[in-house]
DNA sequence: AATCGCCATGTAAACGTTTACGCATTAATA
DNA sequence: TATTAATGCGTAAACGTTTACATGGCGATT
């Protein structure tokens, strides 16, 4: 029954007779100690299967050698993917990664927080909502790093995802197809994507001199389907030949309720979402959107704590995302086959 | 520049005017102490910011509130909602949790185990491959919970999925449909998974008396789609009028296939996979598909694990999990309104 | 009034490391 | 050969906790 490792460095130095700081001297590779000394001690601590405490260790040196992360409530592919390049990142720098995820509200959240503290040597942090960043750093008190979108104006050094931009982005894309009359269904109002997205499209809008027309949703797949009729109509009264729609799931929403009603995309309207979200390229027609590499997002924000942990200096370096454009048959009539990944090409 | 916790339990004492023992006392809560010093003691920590060193406490306690997460290559829905209910059963005991994901082979593992050991209090791991069992306790040394499908006789508590059963369940949704035509397209050679589930279809196919006919696939969307045209031949000739597909995957690609070729789905052939992947829910037509309930797997073995970290003997558990039925359009002709879910009634 | 026992608190050891410092031995230099 | 420098290794302190044990005070019991 050996549970917890009983074995300590004092065992292996004393099966290797030499003393402790020898001992530590090995294991750790760093100081004087002669090669054979080393090797005879390293043999001991194999054959003991040593394994050295992490807390008497961090109690000395100060450092823990892991990352806290601490995510929203996500699901599927975001969450998966962000997880990835942050977990990637992390053990290139030997460091693990402490989990804490689904979190809602801001309680929640401090309550995690909290729990991390003095465990961590670091943190990148993503929430839903808007922060008070000197309350954050007061209860890590360690660096951190935040995932955010453009808007907020952070006192932490920030990964921003530019919603805004990505927002232009789908409106050029838009006009480059064809279409004038282009309008917005957006997020629900008091939500920061959501009124990024939204700005994006008015500057966007503005600076093509055409007329904004904007209808307030919220995110939800069923939102975009009841919204249907009353836009068909105004699509068969040539008011609107496009729709630039907050995210994805609405989106999806929307076409589903275009195709009861007979209304043809792109031809009658074109759609473009955003998230890239993996149903857009499921579904028929393809749906457009607008999406940010998560996995990267994350190795960069890993990337830039571990300047913040080693350098204790506070930078407060911005990191922009751009949301990059994935069109597919919702917006552009006929798609270059060579254009689509194999899995598109089945899907069309 | 207070970066790492600088402030100890002995300020916390200087500053209450009592000693370690009883501030230690007061923020544990534990062992005899009046009300009116804990108050004061707790407000000393508050006002300094005091938070405890986890490494000097698991010193003396051999605690770490840590459990491990060690998952291989998961994508998407599988992985996020594996969490979830890892990250649920975890905060619910007081566990943080360290995750380590995207493990692909051995090596890799070992490595990650290796990095855990010590600073964990115990593990919920899931392996693509055979394991061995002695091996990894031994370089965990610390109790731990496999994530697995049922056919592998393993030596450590085990979270099973009943991979074979799942099948039948499959085989026989399929024959309620009045298919007895039913063809299989497997999963690769070496892969548990798949030849769990094509003895579960052979088992099955043998109980109903109906003659098997199996062909060999990899998991691969591609696959899928360029088995469509030998498939649909023989589907013409009435040799097949069902196939139970070793996954969603590959499933989409062979619906996808069979769109092209103008095979009608369900009336000419019935389709079923599994996974239950979400996509197969916005197909069209909707995929069938077997799927088992990834959160509720997480939290369980992590409560089978919280089990064994308290009670240090080794009770030797199996757990099952049953893949249970989403039925969709693929294998039945007409689904009664009440049954679909909001997103799946759009979908159709 | 003397004794007992309980209660709140303090003292100090222990947990497993790392590392500054010192000492002895060996190698390099004059 | 005498001196210095470098090397290998050990001693012991320190990190921040928890907790067994000791101590003193005070109320209750006799």
């Amino acid at each position: 029954m050996s549970r917890q490792g009983n074995v300590t460095i004092k065992d292996v130095a004393k099966r290797a007779k030499v003393s402790v700081a020898s001992a530590s001297r090995a294991i750790n590779g760093v100081g004087r100690i002669s090669q054979e000394t080393k090797d005879r001690i390293l043999k001991a601590a194999q054959e003991l299967n040593y394994v050295p405490h992490f807390g008497a260790r961090s109690l000395i040196t100060k450092k823990n050698n892991i990352i806290g992360v601490l995510l929203p409530d996500l699901y599927g592919e975001f969450f998966s993917e962000i997880v990835r390049g942050i977990d990637y990142a992390a053990r290139l720098g030997g460091f693990n990664i402490l989990l804490s995820s689904y979190h809602n509200d801001e309680n929640e959240t401090k309550t995690a927080i909290a729990a991390m503290r003095g465990r961590v040597d670091g943190m990148v942090a993503m929430f839903p909502f808007e922060t008070d960043d000197d309350d954050l750093r007061n209860t890590l008190n360690a660096p951190m790093v935040k995932i955010a979108n453009s808007s907020s104006k952070a006192k932490i050094p920030l990964i921003a995802i530019d919603n805004a931009d990505g927002a232009k982005t789908a409106i050029k894309h838009l006009y480059d197809c064809g279409k004038r009359k282009i309008a917005h269904l957006s997020g629900p109002k008091n939500n920061l994507e959501a009124s990024d997205r939204m700005r994006g499209y008015r500057e966007a809008m503005d600076g093509l001199e055409l007329k904004t027309n904007i209808f307030e949703g919220d995110f939800r797949e069923e939102t975009g389907f009841n919204y249907a009729p009353a836009i068909a109509r105004l699509v068969k009264d040539g008011a609107i030949d496009a729709i630039f729609v907050g995210n994805d799931t609405m989106a999806i929403g929307l076409i589903n309720g275009f195709k009861r009603l007979g209304i043809k995309i792109p031809d009658d309207v074109a759609l473009i979402g955003f998230d890239n979200t993996p149903v857009a390229s499921y579904i028929t027609p393809g749906l457009s959107s607008m999406g940010v590499d998560m996995a990267t997002l994350g190795k960069r924000a890993v990337e830039i704590l571990k300047q913040l942990i080693n350098n204790d200096d506070d930078l407060q370096e911005e990191a922009h995302f751009t949301p990059v454009l994935f069109p597919r048959s919702s917006s552009v009539a006929k798609l270059r086959e060579e254009e689509m990944t194999i899995q598109e090409n089945l899907a069309f």
